[in-house]
DNA sequence: TTGTATGCGTTATCAC
DNA sequence: GTGATAACGCATACAA
């Protein structure tokens, strides 16, 4: 038994098969022959194509035309589930027009940005990064593709920026726990420098500012996780000032809070009420379920492509911020009158 | 202000600067210079190609050589955390052997392997899927290229096959709980028609079958989510024969399972245990923690893609099974004496 | 030891 | 309307 595989078959097989020259082929399998090429040879060309399985070769397409139709999606970490997300929605934008999307996930997180755009930049027609600190941003940007910015500080030579409405999440949650008539709050932080973390401290920090009685009690930075919430809250909770609300940068954070807190022997939300951001799964699997910062993932990647998409045709790109809600759900309760 | 960006240099750019031909520089950056250019010339091709910032087009580089350096990763959902750090094993791998990954996660699950093979199937060297159902499996193999099965049966026309240990996975739980006293078994199953779990009902019904008063109580499927994981689990926990072992899936379905006992007014694990599977994050963001098998997502990708690299390098593939381990917490506890 | 020439498959520009 | 032909950037067989 001979195991020959078939060679791929070229536009010049097609070209061959229905008795037309390559350049023929080509004009009718890229649409451009209306009034170029009769009906009758376009037809010809087309069943051609389909009884060979003529697939057009992308390398050589690329070569020819100097872009790739490719674009490179920036992640810190894709087992993080809101970059999984976003990175669903960037892909499926990019399917739609034909683009294809490659990932890269900074091993090294949110700060460096070291090779891929060097080794990638061969490559590519555009870069959408996300959730970058400060410094990494102009890395990407130096090397002269459309670069789309996710989660980041607008402006800054991105050709468009994309931002769910953090202030208004972070003052929507500070609202619900002041109505709930929390006074004493801790900031459960997370410790990574960039916009999306730099506005929500921000934004607690003035909304408390602006309530008489309302005080910041403790900030506690920790690695975004559910053992980096745990130690952050646990020192929170045993500074003095006695919170009440632990108001968390991330729901991995919040769940990490939450056991903080009963292995105090704290109720939640009963003696402490405590608030995530995101909304990921876990925000519902906890119980109590988590009340948080509903962020639309998918749709920030698929906005963002959207932008990068725009980028790559011309047109000029601006920023677009999201909305957000609140999802109330039950770790947060009316403040316990002592 | 001209805002002329220069054009990106080609290895005929670089033979000019370096003062030599095109062709030489192109056996010195592949390495295949020894013997055939003076070392004296190979220095000065790589400063000039360091100066200008030379990288390699990798179209005309896959033009030529008919090969693209770069794998289709197949995964059923990347927001699923294990799908997403089998990715990364597998990335990882690739990359340290320069090849790209372009990552197709099947928007319908894992039933349907629709266009990406088509289309994709131009600029591949080999496919790395996971966990499909048996008939998306053929559809695969059919295009000729190589490709490597995860968590899959093994055989059937892949060039290898890499899988957890999942019998084992499941022997561990079926006898830590029959350890612990456990006689009447519930099975909260994936609703997916695939090898993985196939396997996992086998071994627990085998399991059981061999010990005389235990019994399988209910079998019953659901989608994998919490969600549905609370809705089989109440199922299960309302069907006659009062199971006190909730056998689970994955880590999902144990944490609706979890949160169907507790609305039924049962307790964690002091009246029924709960058991996961894989070991996600949500397993210890929970309470109680879940006692879970523990499968090395990450190992499964790295394996997979060496076993692909070992596949295009021309060497033959067998089955590899990683090992597996019980990861004891707290949803499990001896059976209630009634 | 080095340079020249050719072709990979595609698209676009031209004569016909 | 249609079909040659040239280029895209690289790797290599071959000539010098």
């Amino acid at each position: 038994m001979t195991n020959a595989m078939p060679p791929r078959p070229t536009s010049r097989d097609v070209a061959e098969r229905a008795g037309v020259s390559q350049a023929t082929v080509s004009l009718v399998l890229r649409d451009r022959w209306h009034g170029r090429v009769s009906p009758a040879r376009a037809v010809a060309v087309r069943a051609a194509a389909r009884e060979l399985g003529y697939r057009p070769n992308l390398a050589a397409r690329s070569l020819r035309l100097g872009r790739t139709r490719t674009a490179l999606v920036v992640v810190p970490a894709l087992t993080n589930e809101f970059f999984a997300r976003m990175h669903a929605g960037a892909a499926r934008v990019a399917g739609e027009d034909d683009v294809g999307v490659v990932l890269y996930s900074s091993p090294a997180g949110i700060e460096a940005a070291p090779d891929p755009f060097v080794s990638a930049e061969a490559t590519l027609d555009g870069v959408l990064a996300s959730s970058m600190a400060a410094g990494a941003l102009t890395a990407l940007s130096g090397n002269g593709l459309p670069l789309v910015m996710l989660d980041s500080e607008p402006g800054g030579g991105a050709a468009a920026t994309v931002n769910p409405d953090i202030a208004t999440g972070m003052r929507l949650v500070t609202r619900h726990l002041l109505g709930l008539g929390h006074r004493r709050f801790a900031h459960i932080a997370a410790d990574v420098d960039s916009w999306t973390f730099g506005v929500r401290a921000r934004v607690l920090a003035g909304e408390l500012a602006a309530v008489p009685d309302a005080r910041l009690v403790a900030t506690e930075r920790a690695p975004i996780d559910v053992r980096g919430g745990l130690a952050a809250a646990d020192r929170a909770l045993a500074a003095p000032g006695g919170a009440t609300a632990l108001v968390c940068d991330d729901d991995m954070l919040a769940v990490g809070s939450c056991k903080a807190a009963r292995r105090r022997g704290l109720r939640v939300p009963d003696d402490v009420s405590v608030t995530g951001f995101d909304d990921l799964t876990v925000a519902t699997a906890v119980e109590p379920e988590l009340t948080t910062v509903h962020l639309p993932a998918e749709e920030l990647g698929a906005a963002g492509m959207r932008a990068l998409l725009a980028a790559l045709r011309g047109e000029p790109g601006g920023t677009t911020v999201l909305p957000v809600s609140l999802a109330v759900r039950a770790s947060t309760a009316p403040a316990p009158t002592r």
